[in-house]
RNA sequence: GCGCCCGUAGCUCAGUGGAUAGAGCAACCGCCUUCUAAGCGGUAGGUCAAAUGUUCGAAUCAUUUCGGGCGCGCCA
């Protein structure tokens, strides 16, 4: 019973079931009631604002709230008592046999136990999907880092998650990578080339395009041309594929599986799916309307369309090109069929805010082929915006001029770019200064982190080395008087991780592990300033071994918690620094 | 023109309809004979873009306005 935050939440539930099924409050939304567990407003060790939800819906006059009350929450074994306060919050302490024995499972790490929502449900977590035509640049961060860290937490939450990343290797934009590979190639043959506006003139190709002239030399010069696209395409992506893995491996981010467009093309889950929605009506021979984009030579054509606006979007959409060939939403729709046809109980994807645009047709298709209203959704993030020298980096992919991952792993690292990337809310655009995040690690909240968790571990070796850390002695009851006030607050604050674990993974909100890391860290960093100034408040002293045994128990707690936590959002856990 | 996101301290950002709106950085004043000063304590800094509304209660919800970002094609 670690997840009492949900239990008192039900308990409210329940209450107020109770109450309008007897007539005593007039029906509520049960919605507007919440616990406050962290903020410093509530008086208790938790508040709820059930009262003023009811308050004013009480039809019966003659009721008597706080004995009601009283007589029921005396039976939750947690609470040791409550008050009413004079605006009308409820403030709850709990009970110190509840704390300590919260404070034990987090000893023993089965703490998380309470916490399985997701009863093993498969989860398909696809992101990063960045088109294999060059390096992973900055622009992926953000999405490559939300994807990763809230797969953990669908993980840690009893999900089953697979990670996914959808390979565009076909369509034009790789026809025009295989010919710029192709010029690059006849370099080496001391041909004079010319790369055009709209291909791709970054440097990475010419080392792709070494490796052919190595192997086979002049031989497809002679070759037909069909035959030496598909090749320098596959050659091109199955390199630049290489390239992106090994670089996302750089801030630890890894797939379970890659899905080539290619494969979706070959398959025929592309004719089941026409056939589907062909079946629903949902397909038409039609023209589009003009798009309201200014500056735009338009032509109507006829073509094979969607109807999408029967569903979410606001427009239909192009299922085939005039040509006959399908477009790359019709590959993607497959695409997502096949995901669909996998069996996941949902399916996730983190896009980038410029394809928000897209959502709603996809979403359109998805309702097409299936009924349950949360089967799909799509989180997107915000732009990253690089800060050097107190100015916006700017860059160009015409010019082939974008920062690459590399580049800023290079100059940052990976701890502060996974801890940076993570702890602002995916829909706010942010900014990612690389000078205030390395100088002298001082600006940067990650390093704040990590030193209280190696203060932590260099306060247990030190107590182990003066054999002062005793297993045995920590199944204890009455520690709230052994411990100090800010002590018994880091206690309280601990024991709660699991709830915001819940909420975290329930709201796809993983930067609230920031926020939650950052006050526990400094209220730690807080209480071993208290030692300095007072040799009785450090947490090693061997004149008073009674209360040192009650330290070192909940220190060693803080360094799970903390394990715990640095282990999601993928970071070191020095035991020193 | 339309859609989505955002606007909170000088800067970067938190903030679950609820109690006195917070943190870090920058500024200023203090704290190392000590379990790690990569730390701690304090001072100062706010018309939560604006207006109206809903509510017992609004930074939070609704509407409008202003400002910023990202998008809107048979591209991918």
């Amino acid at each position: 019973m670690n997840n009492y935050i949900q239990e008192l939440l039900s308990f409210f539930y329940n209450f107020s079931d109770e109450l309008s099924s007897n007539n005593i409050i007039s029906k509520i939304n049960k919605n507007q009631i919440s616990i406050d567990y962290l903020s410093d407003n509530k008086k208790g060790d938790v508040a709820s604002n059930f009262y003023l939800i009811i308050k004013r819906k009480i039809i019966d006059k003659n009721y008597d709230f706080i004995s009601h009350l009283n007589e029921k929450i005396i039976k939750i074994d947690f609470i040791k008592n409550f008050e009413l306060s004079k605006n009308g919050f409820i403030n709850i302490n709990l009970s110190e046999n509840f704390i300590s024995r919260s404070l034990i499972n987090i000893y023993k790490k089965n703490f998380l136990n309470d916490i399985n929502f997701g009863n093993n449900k498969k989860i398909n977590i696809e992101f990063v999907s960045a088109n294999p035509t060059g390096p992973i640049h900055v622009a992926h961060l953000r999405g490559a880092i939300f994807g990763d860290v809230l797969s953990s937490l669908y993980q840690k939450t009893g999900h089953e998650v697979v990670r996914e990343y959808y390979v565009n290797d076909a369509g034009s934009q790789i026809t025009k990578l295989s010919n710029s590979l192709y010029k690059r190639y006849l370099e080496f043959l001391n041909k004079k080339i010319e790369i055009l506006d709209d291909e791709y003139p970054g440097e990475y190709l010419i080392d792709i395009a070494r490796n052919i002239y190595k192997s086979d030399k002049d031989l497809w010069l002679h070759k037909d041309k069909k035959e030496r696209e598909n090749y320098f395409k596959k050659f091109a992506v199955d390199h630049l594929l290489d390239k992106i893995k090994s670089d996302l491996k750089l801030i630890n981010v890894n797939f379970d599986i890659f899905t080539r467009e290619t494969e979706i093309e070959n398959s025929n889950v592309i004719k089941k799916l026409f056939a589907i929605l062909e079946n629903k009506d949902l397909i038409y021979q039609g023209v589009l309307p003009k798009p309201k984009t200014d500056d735009l030579e338009w032509e109507p054509r006829n073509q094979l369309l969607f109807r999408s606006s029967r569903l979410i979007d606001d427009q239909d959409r192009a299922f085939k090109k005039s040509n006959g060939e399908w477009t790359y939403f019709a590959n993607d729709a497959a695409y997502h069929f096949n995901k669909y046809q996998r069996k996941f109980d949902k399916l996730i994807n983190i896009w980038g805010s410029d394809h928000i645009g897209y959502i709603a047709r996809m979403k359109s298709i998805l309702k097409a082929i299936q009924d349950k209203d949360n089967f799909f959704e799509v989180l997107t993030c915000q732009i990253v915006s690089l800060i050097q020298d107190k100015k916006k980096i700017k860059m160009s992919k015409r010019e082939g001029k974008f920062i690459t991952l590399t580049d800023v792993f290079n100059k940052v690292g990976k701890d502060p770019i996974r801890y940076y990337m993570i702890s602002k809310k995916n829909e706010t655009a942010i900014d990612f200064d690389l000078d205030e995040v390395v100088k002298k690690n001082k600006d940067n909240k990650v390093f704040y982190c990590q030193y209280a968790y190696a203060r932590a571990s260099s306060v247990i070796s030190k107590a182990k080395n003066l054999k002062l850390f005793d297993e045995k002695s920590f199944d204890i009851k009455d520690f709230n008087k052994n411990l100090t006030k800010e002590e018994l607050d880091i206690i309280k604050l601990m024991i709660s991780y699991p709830y915001l674990i819940y909420q975290s993974s329930f709201n796809n909100e993983p930067h609230r592990l920031i926020n939650y890391l950052e006050l526990l860290c400094s209220s730690f960093h807080s209480v071993w300033n208290k030692g300095k100034d007072n040799e009785s408040l450090r947490f090693i002293d061997e004149n008073n071994i009674n209360h040192t045994k009650y330290k070192l128990f909940w220190i060693e707690c803080f360094r799970i918690i903390l394990k715990d936590i640095f282990s999601i959002i993928d970071i070191n856990t020095p035991e020193s620094m």
